[in-house]
RNA sequence: GGAGGGAUACCAAAGUGGCCAACUGGGGCGGACUGUAAAUCCGCUGGCAUUCGCCUUCGUAGGUUCGAAUCCUACUCCCUCCA
């Protein structure tokens, strides 16, 4: 990824609606015209995974990659002991040290795969915080940092203010300057200057120019830049499944419910999304426009969509396998799944292992949890809501033996359109 | 401190001795339609029982009655008004 340099980048940006407040934009069009720039954004292990909100930040680091800059991932591995106030109404349980370092693996881990660590004219880096802030002495903390920080300033920023009312610790009140120290030094080891963020970060963000600009007398600027909060057309936030956060990692968000969750993305949705979470080009995603308003059954922005941040997320070969499985659930060819395939499409479904053979289906649909009680399992069974491997059963007291075995042994069980139960028949 | 009103199923809200497992609306879940969409229409929405039916539920605990969500007593919580 040794991408010619290119001076369009912030103008690529806006167009994508990734900007959302910068220091001086100006200046930093200026900066970027004369040359590479190294910039950062830090992740806080505040659980074991990425999701995929945090790619926004990721990709944009990416961008900058791409076009010849030098981005640093920073991961928390103290600011993460510590916990940002930012964006919270409540202070946050400390995580224990061995978590957090756990945790700060699996980020490093993760992070890597977006960035080119390799690349012979702008490599990027990963560095954790706690390389620099473990030994960070108090008096040092107090004289040298502290003293370039005003309680005043402190008080007003948002992610302070808007928690006197309930009460903020010491502890999460002074997160903003051990991130404005991160900046610093960034900027001192490798020339850092410039700072990414979400929306919610610009308090930390601009302590940390702040910082710089006065260890240095005042004499050096460096820049900010957040990133909005990426929403859908009806206002909630962008990345929620039914289940919860869609996560990066493939143990907590399978690839398939992944791939499913962006291609199940509203119409008025998903240009946005390709700009902010793909790397098409701006010419191609206007082409998809014209596909949604032309023919939006066609869901081709959605696939896009789909098939491109699975790909960049989890490969080419889970990208694969997830586009097989949708192919199989929702066009009746269960059958031609494989082992790994039918693992895969259930792995975060519920299910149940059955040893009596003689089970009617009514008492199955409870065990696997796909009714609540008989009761409601007779009602599903009676209003054609049920099927087993891709048949439709109507029968209230079949049992499982009359039922057809996928594989010899499994159920798969769907309830209504979307909701999938395994069962796995076993020996008694 | 005084006066009054209220607590019903996921939420809202009827019911004021038997016809109440409890009107209705929302939500949720199914079905039809569709684009794995939106809108719309239809059905279901305490548990057990293949039928009769049985069991648990209307703030909590007791009581009256053949029978209570509905009447009585005590308790807990909430709200409004006057101080």
């Amino acid at each position: 990824m040794s991408g010619e340099f290119s001076m369009d980048i912030l103008k690529d940006l806006q167009a994508r609606g990734l900007i959302y407040q910068s220091t001086d934009l100006d200046a930093l069009q200026d900066r970027l015209s004369k040359g590479p720039i190294t910039l950062y954004c830090g992740f806080d292990p505040t659980a074991d995974s990425l999701h995929i909100g945090h790619l926004v930040t990721v990709l944009t680091l990416r961008r900058f990659q791409l076009a010849g800059h030098h981005p640093i991932a920073l991961v928390g591995g103290a600011t993460g002991l510590i916990g940002d106030p930012s964006g919270r109404t409540s202070e946050r349980t400390l995580n224990s040290r061995e978590i957090v370092t756990e945790w700060t693996e699996k980020l490093k881990k993760q992070l890597s795969r977006f960035l080119d660590f390799e690349s012979s004219s702008n490599p990027a880096k990963m560095v954790n915080n706690y390389d620099w802030i473990h030994s960070l002495d108090v008096i040092t903390f107090l004289r040298d940092i502290g003293k370039n920080f005003t309680i005043n300033s402190m008080l007003a920023k948002e992610s302070v203010s808007s928690r006197l009312e309930r009460g903020i610790s010491f502890t999460e009140f002074s997160y903003m300057i051990l991130q404005a120290y991160d900046f610093y030094q960034l900027h001192e080891k490798y020339q850092c200057e410039l700072q990414v963020g979400g929306s919610d970060q610009w308090g930390n963000i601009t302590a940390g120019t702040e910082l710089i600009r006065r260890m240095h007398e005042e004499k050096v600027t460096v820049h900010g830049l957040t990133l909005p909060l990426i929403t859908k057309s009806d206002g909630t936030k962008f990345g929620k499944s039914a289940s919860g956060a869609v996560w990066l990692d493939p143990e907590k968000t399978s690839p398939y419910a992944f791939y499913q969750f962006l291609l199940n993305v509203d119409d008025h949705d998903v240009i946005k999304l390709l700009k902010v979470f793909t790397f098409l080009s701006l010419e191609e995603i206007k082409e998809l426009e014209q596909e949604v308003a032309t023919r939006p059954e066609k869901r081709v922005a959605q696939r896009t969509l789909a098939e491109e941040v699975t790909r960049l997320v989890h490969g080419e070969e889970a990208l694969k396998r997830a586009v097989n499985i949708t192919q199989a659930l929702f066009h009746g060819e269960i059958r031609k799944l494989t082992a790994q395939e039918i693992a895969e499409a259930f792995q975060d479904v519920p299910s149940a292992t059955i040893t009596d053979h003689q089970l009617p289906l009514v008492d199955v649909l409870v065990q696997t949890g796909a009714a609540k009680s008989k009761r409601e399992a007779r009602e599903f069974i009676t209003n054609g809501a049920v099927t087993v491997n891709d048949v439709k059963v109507t029968d209230l007291t079949i049992k499982v033996d009359e039922l057809d075995h996928l594989a010899g042994k499994y159920l798969v069980i769907r309830r209504g359109k979307k909701n999938y139960y395994l069962c796995e028949l076993a020996q008694a």
